[in-house]
DNA sequence: TCTCAGGTAGACGGATCCGTCTATCTACTA
DNA sequence: TAGTAGATAGACGGATCCGTCTACCTGAGA
């Protein structure tokens, strides 16, 4: 196991491969846009214009797809924050806050908006126990940490409590919004975050 | 098209079939538990213990099946709403708030819980002009209004925005609940909810 | 009594699913 | 220059998908 070259496979280390991107790539965008199930692997490997084999060696079955699709999502949101929270200085705690619910607003006008790919994979998979299940769970909780911290940063006097709320409000917005494309020309949607806050 | 005897399919008016009530009710347990992509029609019939012919002579694709899971339980909902109003007397406007906060709380303690039917199903079905999509934004539509309703005979100041509210509130509890498994040993839901009706 | 709607049992079929396999080509690098 | 990892094209297969079809049975109402 350690490290051995398998009969097929990649290398562990190898460069990373175009084609491997170009898959992820493809199953990212199908997947969010149509659903896990209501895709299967021969649709993404026509559009990844990618041989059959490639698709197998690099996810030997569809769950590991699946999985990569949810946990380059993970990635990428933790690098943006992290690029966030070094460029903010001192102002990060409110920075970190606003940028959770930009990531609403912003996303719901988005043409091929459909709610939370975390939440929407989480339904189609029934098992508790799948890795994506997981994935999506320990997401969720990150977010939720990121932000009690900087409530704590900011002297709130209930972090922890809060930032259950902040989550569970973030969610309901993406939720209603892929449904009836909730649009809050009020504004209420932000009013309602940052009262929470202060 | 005006009622006529198609050459196979139930008369309109003819009894309820148990044969039909059969199929719903197995499709309807497997479609919540296990998703609606991941059951095939043949799952269904074999659970149902039903001939084949008998099940597509009842629905005639799939997608008649969803539908009409999905329609069951609003006709349940809208049922069991109307009795309650007929029960509770001039208390309904509190008595139809409480079904409502109760319908989370209760449901999410309950073995298989799986989130809302609704949610779950819509988040499958990608084309936002599918008939469950229209149904399920339906339902949503029907308990806003009727928690508005309610609000307005309390003499709430804000009625429309605190049903939208508190329709968010419930959806965030049930996507949170099924998620993680929230239990909210502290009450803030409820606490929550009735200090934005107050 | 006869009719006919509703139910039964199971074969059938084309499509699509996921995954394997062979055989060949290419490009880097030791 | 020889070896090797990675990519390619496409056949293949068993499983499952949804839906159709034939042939027969049953029971209640006209």
């Amino acid at each position: 196991m350690t490290g051995a070259t398998s009969k097929a496979g990649p290398r562990v280390g190898s460069k990373p491969s175009v084609a491997r991107e170009r898959i992820l790539a493809t199953a990212s965008r199908l997947f969010y846009a149509v659903g896990i199930r209501a895709v299967g692997v021969d649709r993404v490997i026509a559009e990844s214009q990618v041989a059959r084999m490639t698709f197998f060696r690099h996810f030997p079955t569809k769950d590991d797809l699946v999985v990569a699709f949810l946990a380059r999502r993970v990635e990428l949101a933790e690098a943006e924050l992290a690029q966030l929270r070094a460029d903010a200085g001192d102002d990060w705690p409110r920075a970190l806050l606003g940028w959770v619910a930009d990531g609403v607003t912003t996303a719901r006008g988005t043409e091929g908006f459909r709610g939370c790919e975390f939440i929407n994979t989480a339904a189609e998979f029934s098992d508790p126990s799948h890795p994506v299940r997981a994935i999506a769970a320990r997401h969720r909780a990150w977010i939720r940490d990121q932000m009690q911290e900087a409530l704590v940063a900011l002297g709130h006097p209930a972090p922890a409590l809060t930032a259950q709320h902040l989550l569970m409000l973030r969610t309901a917005a993406v939720v209603a919004a892929s449904l009836e494309g909730f649009d809050d020309d009020e504004g209420t949607f932000a009013r309602t975050w940052w009262s929470l806050i202060a």
